[in-house]
DNA sequence: TTGAAAGTTCTCTAAAAGTTCTCTATATTT
DNA sequence: AAATATAGAGAACTTTTAGAGAACTTTCAA
């Protein structure tokens, strides 16, 4: 987590860098934000390149540097092929310009983890018993994503979410046998968002 | 369980970080819960950190912050945290003896290939529109077990098997609103089965 | 090649923010 | 009535953040 200071100092090289195409001098950082000691602003710097939000090179003239994204690659990827759609129609139609699935690229994020799924709340969204759900962590959602809630800390579900303005927000279980429920908004915190789902027939 | 000014804290935090995308100071919580002195916002906080509803960095300037979901992802291997169970109860229900399923395991196999759903035949089996199914290659198929089936070497189609013994199969939709078909046994060619199922809401 | 310009490393200062106390008061429970 | 949990005030202290500036080393261009 960055302090005041060194977010001021990040955005400065970030807009600097964007037009300029090269690093700034720390004089020119210093000026920027109002800092007279170009010391300071070292040391700003040195902690943002141990951060890895900069990459800095050590004694060279406006060696301040945005980090290169080398993409690696993963030699035993986890791809699958992907034949194409199937339904009535041709035995089975292909897909145009996808071929493959990369179910770590399916799947996998930053933030994310995994539940398994209890009770049949969620059955007419297709989400069944025992269904692993994917979750990506985040404290807020849009109207109509299904998220785990927590509510008065001590009941987690994973529903249909409706924040409905006026201090109340509704969880609505996918289940015409089972009744939408309304909380004050405090008591009901997000968890995290689903972003997919899986399933195992074996 | 949280007092009442705990729950006000933790609310004021939730919200705060919301906005800001930083943690609040103790006297910015002071000021926003009416107190006037620190010390008190300060053992309010430490509470949710110790119930880890929150992290605290000992020491640092808005070192206040929602949990990390700590297990870090590696995103080379396709492995993903599995928390728990999800449902009512406690918040979330550890699994023992399984913390992480690795998607490979889980999807992959030699003669595994996948396909995007198309139409509503599988509704009611939790197999929704471009949904992605995992099929492993085969010629046969036991009863009940959900197939890709190559009817009059035209037609390919999901739907559940079943064997009358008779010199006929029945493929079964997972839609009332559809029938049940009976074809002589001849005309079906089972492509492969069922054994996954995966669904992004990306 | 050489000196100005730029980067690096330090020590020092001060304000801001977090931490740890003690003290008080009011409910609620036993 | 005593014991306990909750709620708050505020003082004293420590650590972090922010900045100034001096002394030094390295880079780079004339």
């Amino acid at each position: 987590m960055l302090s005041r200071r060194e977010q001021d100092t990040y955005d400065f090289i970030c807009n600097y860098i964007n037009e300029h195409q090269q690093g700034p001098l720390l004089e020119e950082i210093a000026a920027g934000l109002g800092i007279k000691s170009k010391g300071v602003v070292h040391r700003y710097v040195k902690t943002l390149a141990n951060a890895e939000l900069i990459e800095l090179i050590s004694g060279r003239h406006r060696g301040i540097q945005l980090p290169s994204s080398e993409p690696v690659i993963d030699e035993n990827a986890p791809v699958m092929p992907l034949l194409g759609r199937i339904a009535a129609g041709m035995p089975i139609e292909a897909i145009p310009d996808q071929n493959e699935i990369n179910l770590a690229d399916f799947f996998m994020g930053p933030g994310r983890f995994l539940l398994k799924v209890q009770g049949e709340s969620m059955i007419e969204a297709g989400i069944l018993p025992d269904d692993i759900v994917v979750i990506e962590s985040c404290v807020t959602a849009r109207n109509g994503e299904i998220i785990v809630a927590l509510v008065d800390q001590q009941d987690a579900t994973l529903k249909r979410f409706k924040n409905n303005q006026d201090g109340t927000v509704t969880l609505i279980p996918e289940n015409h046998e089972m009744q939408p429920m309304i909380f004050e908004s405090h008591r009901v915190h997000i968890q995290g968002v689903l972003v997919g789902q899986m399933r195992s027939y074996c």
